[in-house]
RNA sequence: GCGGAUAUGGCGUAAUUGGUAGCCGCGCCAGACUUAGGAUCUGGUGUCUUGCGACGUGGGGGUUCGAGUCCCUUUAUCCGCACCA
């Protein structure tokens, strides 16, 4: 009997959705396990071939983990909220919500015929304002919060009034933006609004005015991790810097756990280390240089104070707020020119002439507090605003950048550390020894910089310090398709919804461009307001939404909390999470701290949010194409085309198979192509390919549903996992999908004797058995180990080995093997085999070691590392009863010429070496 | 520039973690059944060589009885960060 899979997997689709089988719940009785996607942006373009690969290997190993016993929640929602669907409704006029509930419906169809566990009565959608009321929630404690650097913990707000009200800033140690100073007399002076303005620079959730990354196409700030070169991430359009007020939330507070965290998390190195990086902890110190003639210091940050005797001037950002302080009359005219010409640089062109350097003396001079030399103070744009305190000592001999500064400018370059030679390039040396710098003269690098922190600390010029990379993420957009801040102005002051009022729905709008004056979308809403006071206009960025969704799929109706203490502690946090790796900067941050911050406020109990995590690699597409005979209507078969001067022309992959291209469908393709002529090689016309992005315009986009409507899911989902190591990334290619699919074809047909479904019941031989064990082994194995491309194969190994066996004994257990790879068929087989219920709630076989213990092993036996003959010997000998056996065997002789062989080395079960 | 990863037949890949390199699949070749099939089954298929055999895991060197695997070095490709002081 064919393998009807159509029929097949249709079947068990709608089976599974009335029998609620992938329905979960609390069960203390068993033991939990968490397996969860990144949910999907439902985009207008619908799911290619490559978006279900972590899927797929998610699914198998949910499946597997309940097939273990394990009570497996394994949800799916959607990301809702974002810039596509909005400037799609700029364009076309269409609600939002109308096109993404559209994109949605088209996401689950295709979802749904992949034949995936997910429990979609547990389904999110971060549009949803039940579900987004928790963001706007979570916003309100961020906003009621500070954060403790010696509890490390995020605290109550009232907690640093109270300190406030008791001892001003004294004792104070809580994560801010620019330090403050002052007394619990000019605290309880301060009028509402300057205390206001006061706790903003304490509250985790805050609005500040600093430079932010401005995106005229797109109309909205971002987040640095929305912005790649210079351009935004989504759209690539150009992005500039632009001072302005924003909400920011402080997860630079949460720096030192974000990094440290990381170590105990069962993560990939490379994203790991892509995180560590991009928080970038450096330590180094906080130094105090007097200005000549000035009572102002000049605070700097330095990783390498070691150098400070070699420091010959001093640079400060375009931005710094001391520019006009530092810039004398001689100077303002040049000081002005360029930061009239700086600002004019869009970021992109700061970054593409990075290499050329350019700044303006200000006429100041600061002085080293070492040697008392005073040294010139310099703008330059190469020392950036928003790193330390915008300002540096400039070691012109030991940093490339300083050094190039210094000829630029015929500055002075004074090497401090012994061996470089800086008359062509700089010293950038980490190790050696110290020279040029009085105390610190013959000590090497790491003592000299541990000795002058010491006197740093010691003379009251500074003190140690630790800086981090990570800046605090800017969480408002001027957009429309986001949560709505639950925030409202009263004289001017930023105040938070009541609690009851959430959640704040997006009202009804139906222009989605800015208004006339620039502000955002809702402002068009005719009463955006809250107590007859305006409400924010912003919205929050896509980031918010994504940050606890894991939360909520515990306990995703609770209409009283985020999740339940109960649905909490017994789902607790993911045990596995699949997704890519371009969300290692964003999303994976941004969830981590949301998640640090929730578990500080007592509200989840695991302080990190995704125990395991991994990223299945890009799927990118294989472009075929066909070649034209210039100026003709003829295609050369790709064999044959260098005889001809040929124009290489994109072909749709759909209708080339194996690099065949189907004639008659090429015709059909496109009206020009309908009197095409064919120069054929074999009979057959071979198209060329290329590992290119995949794209519509390329011609290389496969569907889903396309396969699944000719292979089947279960081939499909195969022939993913076949492709490949899951984390690396490869082309999709559909040659070989024919090799899975006759697999599943060959398998089927194994349970049917003439046509029908007959199971031997006969004993299984020790040969079967073997092959049995061993697939199980291998199967489980390999699943633990995520290496679902060699699983496939055992399959397929299985297969060969057992022939036309059709025992019950031996498919049995099998059907249980290939039920998280391939539910649809294990389901129909399990059924006809007569077996109760689902194959999901079946039980995982245990192998038996006996069957996979060989008696005898045929030896390599090789003759100085090369291999000669193969010498069978039963298992079980002593090294010395091996080696006899080999001095004995008559082959031995040959290769060493009769002599005696000078060692042999025996590797039980392995190997045997006579070196001669 | 810094950090991370990868490199194996015509192609995707595998290798018990230092022990017979190339499993499994695609493709290709041959055959069987058949005769419009892009179906099914069987066998073969790293390179060179008529053969014996030699060579072979990006290149070069090393450790070892033995290296795809470990060490040094180098090249190429991909990814992340990028004037981060």
């Amino acid at each position: 009997m064919e393998y009807y899979f159509r029929e097949i997997e249709q079947k068990w689709r709608q089976r599974w959705a009335e029998n609620g089988v992938y329905k979960v719940g609390v069960d203390p009785a068993r033991p939990k396990f968490y397996v969860l996607d990144m949910f999907p942006y439902p985009s207008g373009a619908g799911l290619h071939v490559g978006h279900p690969l972590g899927y797929i290997a998610s699914d198998i190993y949910s499946r597997y983990k309940r097939l273990r016993g394990f009570n497996v929640l394994h949800p799916m929602g959607y990301d809702a909220f974002g810039l596509p669907a909005e400037q799609y409704a700029i364009q076309t006029g269409q609600h939002p919500a109308v096109t993404t509930e559209q994109n949605i419906s088209r996401y689950r169809e295709q979802l749904d015929k992949l034949g995936f566990s997910f429990d979609w009565s547990r389904e999110i959608r971060t549009c949803d304002p039940e579900y987004y009321r928790w963001t706007q929630w979570a916003f309100v404690k961020m906003f009621n919060s500070c954060y403790c650097n010696d509890a490390q913990q995020a605290r109550p707000i009232e907690e640093l009034v109270e300190h406030f009200e008791a001892q001003g800033t004294e004792g104070l140690n809580v994560a801010c933006g620019v330090p403050a100073s002052f007394t619990a007399e000019e605290w309880r002076a301060m009028d509402e609004a300057a205390k206001e303005g006061t706790l903003q620079n304490f509250r985790l959730a805050y609005r500040a005015e600093t430079l932010v990354n401005w995106c005229p196409g797109l109309g909205t700030v971002l987040a640095n991790d929305e912005v790649k070169d210079g351009l935004s991430v989504r759209g690539g359009f150009a992005v500039e810097q632009r001072p302005m007020t924003q909400w920011f939330i402080r997860v630079t507070a949460y720096a030192e756990r974000l990094l440290a965290g990381l170590d105990n998390l069962e993560w990939s190195d490379s994203l790991k280390e892509i995180q560590r990086n991009w928080i970038g902890r450096s330590e180094g110190a906080q130094m105090f240089f007097d200005i000549a003639g000035r009572d102002e210091k000049l605070e700097i940050f330095t990783t390498r104070p070691d150098t400070i005797f070699g420091v010959t001037f001093m640079v400060v950002a375009p931005e710094h707020e001391y520019v006009p302080l530092l810039t004398t009359e001689q100077n303002r005219e040049a000081v002005e020119q360029y930061l009239e010409q700086t600002k004019k640089r869009s970021e992109r062109e700061r970054i593409a002439e990075t290499k050329r350097m350019s700044g303006a003396f200000t006429g100041s001079y600061a002085v080293n507090p070492l040697n008392g030399k005073e040294i010139p103070v310099y703008i330059s744009d190469y020392v950036l605003a928003g790193y330390g305190t915008g300002a540096i000592m400039a070691v012109p001999a030991h940093d490339s950048r300083d050094w190039a500064f210094a000829r630029h400018f015929g500055i002075d370059i004074i090497p401090v550390v012994e061996g470089g030679d800086i008359s062509e390039a700089s010293y950038d040396a980490k190790s050696g020894r110290m020279i040029n710098s009085g105390f610190m003269d013959g000590l090497d690098v790491k003592q000299a910089i541990a000795a002058m922190l010491d006197e740093v600390e010691r003379r009251g010029l500074g003190r140690r310090q630790v800086n981090y990379r990570l800046r605090d993420a800017i969480f408002s957009r001027q957009r429309y398709w986001g949560e709505p801040f639950p925030i409202y102005y009263k004289e001017g002051m930023a105040r938070t919804l009541p609690e009851e009022r959430l959640p704040l729905e997006l009202p009804a709008i139906d222009d989605f461009s800015p208004t006339s004056d620039g502000e955002p979308p809702l402002a068009r809403a005719g009463d955006w307001r809250f107590d007859d006071c305006l409400l924010e206009t912003g919205t929050m960025p896509g980031f918010a939404g994504s940050s606890a969704y894991y939360l909520r799929y515990m306990d995703p109706r609770n209409d009283g909390a985020l999740v339940s203490r109960e649905a909490n502690r017994y789902w607790r946090n993911v045990d596995l999470y699949v997704g890519g790796i371009e969300h290692a900067t964003g999303h994976l941050i941004y969830s981590r701290f949301w998640n640090k911050f929730l578990f500080d406020l007592g509200e989840v109990c695991e302080d990190e949010p995704f125990r395991k995590l991994v990223n299945q690699g890009m799927i990118q597409g294989r472009s075929n194409f066909v070649y034209r005979v210039a100026g003709t209507n003829k295609f050369v078969s790709f064999g044959l085309r260098d005889g001809y001067r040929t124009q290489e022309i994109h072909v749709d992959v759909n209708i080339v198979s194996n690099d065949r291209l189907d004639l008659d469908a090429f015709r059909a393709w496109r009206p020009e192509f309908a009197d095409a002529e064919f120069i054929l090689e074999d009979g057959r016309y071979i198209c060329g390919w290329a590992v290119e992005k995949m794209s519509k315009s390329m011609f290389n986009v496969v569907n889903p549903d396309s396969i699944v409507e000719r292979y089947g899911a279960d081939t499909l989902r195969m022939y993913e996992m076949f492709l490949g190591p899951l984390e690396q990334s490869k082309p999709w290619d559909t040659n070989g999908i024919d090799g899975v699919h006759k697999f599943l074809r060959r398998l089927w047909r194994l349970f049917f004797v003439s046509d029908g479904f007959a199971l031997s019941d006969e004993p299984a031989t020790p040969a079967e058995l073997k092959t049995l064990h061993k697939t199980i082994k291998k199967i489980g194995d390999d699943i633990e180990s995520f290496s679902f491309n060699t699983s496939v194969s055992a399959f397929m190994i299985c297969l060969n080995e057992l022939g036309a066996c059709n025992k019950r004994a031996v498919l049995r257990p099998l059907v249980v093997l290939l039920a998280p790879f391939a539910p649809h068929i294990a389901e129909e087989l399990w059924e006809r085999m007569g077996e109760d219920g689902s194959v999901c709630d079946a039980r995982w076989p245990e192998y038996d070691g006996q069957y996979l213990v060989e008696d005898s092993f045929d030896y390599p036996v090789s003759f100085n590392g090369k291999l000669r003959f193969k010498l069978p010997l039963p298992l079980g000998l002593s090294a010395a009863e091996i080696e006899q056996a080999v001095r004995a065997d008559p082959n031995t002789a040959r290769y060493t010429d009769g002599r005696e062989p000078k060692k042999i080395v025996v590797v039980p079960g392995k190997i045997i070496n006579v070196v001669v």
